[in-house]
RNA sequence: GCGGGCAUAGCUUAGUGGUAAAGUUCCAGCCUUCCAAGCUGGCCAUGCGGGUUCGAUUCCCGCUGCCCGCUCCA
């Protein structure tokens, strides 16, 4: 803290530098200029994500009996995405406003009629200035000045500081030119006048097979999930599985983002951490269990019932998740929740709550929690043509036990829930009762298509978190009373890259290396470990603590019995965060270590 | 995509129209009985491409990358 400078860089400077300084994350081809919103992980990085993933993917599966792993292909059939509504909503044709950089979908511009306005550009007092042409529609019963206000307050919005104060920019060279009437060439909100039409597609793209013509466009996955619902069937059909159940997958996805930013942690390419757990409509489980648990603060989340709706299990995976990012170092105080509106909320979620972690740079997501309802498998049964219902025995026994009276007023019921739910949504009585009555049909009989709970976790993300947290100064005092700063990262030691750093004290005395030696090779069977001889011993404690490693192993004088008989074969295992020693029995070593990284 | 800023060694910085300096890191050797010690030696840089110039790291243009603000984030 004695030299102030230090306080002036930014954090997130000094992570990215102590990533690349360290090994952790590289820029990807850095030698050719580096490629944007692409990155690749060193040495330390590829550990460290290993380790994510591993610890991911344990919690999800192995530790599981209701979760399977799948690992699906990048390149998936087009089909898919247009099912997905991906091609859709990323492929359309964008026009942009020429004041602000608003995109508007090309075909959804509201015709509107106005008086057009060409400016040669715009410039401010303090040497701003923007000499492309541009020009706006002046509405039809807009006065004006408040148009050429409008107009200036829409620049500085785009311009930024630079532009300085909205008041003082200046217009160039207006001039009036014709009056239109429907005119579909000006943006809706702000009036500027619209770029011509260009594709703007999110999706990477690639073409496959030989001929590479346009009909052999396919695209890389702009997330994992879709995979999971297209093998579905397959999973459920070998896997003698029952809903509700779940499938995990770790993966790459790939999307074109306008703007890469904040380090990884949004980028082109990037991994997925995903589970789909299929669970039963509400319906079913009112008709086999009588009725449907319903969440409320304070309920018991730790088991599973089978009486649980979609709320349950929905408010569970957000617990189990929560759980989840306690065991890795990233606890109640780092995390922070949102809970999204109706009006944030897709169209076909029926919630969804983002998981957030305070980052250097801004409270960001992690991961998302969605209630999908069965709107993935519904796309794409009717997409591919092909049923993804499954067959409940125990749903078609509860059924058959039934009276047909019965029969007929649960199916009165559901159709006036739907009924209410689908009039809410702004849509038609008809549409519901179309909809309700075949689905209760089938439901009798023990058919349904499951929904859906989707928590979906960016990898990478987390990775930065990990280090964003881990980042720590601390001032220290050097053995001449100099003061500096040690600069440690505290990785939780159950995903820290490196585990264990093995010392001679000194590397000039052969007993000391060779026992370093054995132990080493004793320890790097069980976890990673890191062997270094070179300079002073503390120097060899402060690299380590650099790059997270949570224990240092040191071969001294004791250990080789020089300093009595009890402590022979004892050696001196150091904690980072503390400093604190132990002197631990070599024997006893894997034991001690394994009992404290997990 | 728009606007602004930045680009010198692994890192942090200095400097210059005439062959680029330092600290630190790193490597090697010596030394060293627990927290970046010391001594000696060594490696390593002007992002890329044009232009102006006898000569460009320096001035100009373009590109790329990074950062900030907007936009985007299904």
């Amino acid at each position: 803290m004695s030299d102030p400078k230090s306080k002036e860089v930014p954090l997130m400077e000094k992570i990215t530098s102590l990533c690349k300084r360290r090994g952790f994350i590289f820029q990807s081809s850095e030698i050719y200029g580096g490629i944007g919103g692409f990155w690749d992980y060193g040495p330390l990085g590829a550990d460290l994500k290993r380790n994510l993933r591993e610890a991911w993917w344990r919690t999800m599966t192995r530790e599981r009996e209701d979760v399977l792993g799948l690992d699906a292909s990048i390149i998936m059939h087009p089909a898919i995405w247009k099912a997905s509504g991906h091609v859709d909503t990323f492929a359309d044709l964008m026009r942009e406003c020429m004041l602000t950089n608003k995109r508007v979908r090309a075909d959804h511009v509201e015709p509107q009629d106005g008086t057009v306005l060409h400016y040669e550009g715009a410039e401010a007092p303090n040497g701003w200035k923007m000499s492309r042409p541009f020009h706006a529609l002046l509405r039809k019963g807009e006065h004006i000045e408040s148009f050429r206000k409008r107009v200036r307050t829409l620049l500085r919005l785009n311009a930024g500081e630079a532009a300085g104060d909205v008041e003082s920019i200046v217009l160039l060279g207006e001039a009036k030119s014709e009056t239109l009437e429907a005119t579909v060439d000006f943006h809706p909100e702000t009036s500027g006048g619209l770029t011509d039409a260009k594709p703007f597609n999110l999706m990477l793209s690639t073409l496959v097979g030989p001929t590479a013509t346009e009909e052999n466009r396919a695209y890389l996955r702009p997330e994992t999930a879709q995979a999971i619902f297209v093998q579905f069937k397959n999973v459920f059909d070998s896997s003698r599985v029952k809903i509700p159940f779940g499938i995990c997958q770790i993966g790459k996805a790939f999307r074109n983002e306008v703007t890469p930013k904040n380090y990884t942690f949004r980028s082109r390419e990037f991994e997925q951490m995903e589970l789909e757990f299929f669970i039963a409509p509400d319906e079913a489980i009112r008709l086999v269990h009588g009725s449907v648990a319903v969440w409320s603060e304070g309920a018991d989340l730790s088991t599973p019932q089978p009486n649980w709706g979609w709320q349950m299990w929905h408010r569970y995976w957000v617990d189990q998740r929560t759980k989840f990012y306690a065991t890795i170092g990233l606890g109640p105080d780092v995390l922070d929740y949102y809970w999204q509106t109706s009006a944030d909320l897709a169209h076909y979620a029926r919630a969804c709550v983002d998981i957030l972690f305070k980052f250097p740079f801004g409270t960001e997501e992690l991961e998302g929690i969605a209630a999908r309802g069965n709107f993935d498998l519904t796309q794409h049964q009717v997409h591919s043509g092909k049923s993804l219902e499954v067959f409940d025995d125990e749903l078609r026994t509860a059924a058959a036990a039934l009276s047909d009276a019965e029969k007929e007023a649960f199916t009165d019921t559901v159709i006036k829930e739907w009924v209410a739910d689908y009039t809410a949504k702004g849509k038609s009585e008809v549409e519901a009762r179309t909809a309700a009555i075949p689905f209760c049909e089938k439901l009798l009989k023990g058919n349904y298509l499951p929904h859906v709970i989707e928590p979906s976790a960016g990898l990478d993300r987390l990775a930065l978190a990990v280090l964003s947290l881990a980042y720590t100064e601390e001032e220290k005092t050097d053995v001449n009373g100099k003061k500096e700063q040690r600069t440690l990262m505290k990785i939780h030691p159950s995903i820290a890259p490196i585990k264990c750093g093995v010392f001679p004290l000194l590397k000039n005395r052969p007993e000391l290396v060779n026992k370093a030696r054995e132990v080493y090779a004793l320890l790097k069977k069980h976890f990673n470990c890191f062997y270094d001889e070179s300079a002073a011993i503390g120097r060899r404690y402060a690299r380590q603590d650099e790059v997270g490693t949570p224990y240092g192993v040191t071969i001294d004088f004791e250990t080789l019995g020089e300093k009595g008989p009890e402590l022979a074969d004892t050696v001196t295992v150091r904690e980072r965060d503390s400093g604190a020693q132990e002197r631990v029995k070599i024997a006893d070593l894997p034991a001690y270590l394994l009992a404290r990284l997990a």
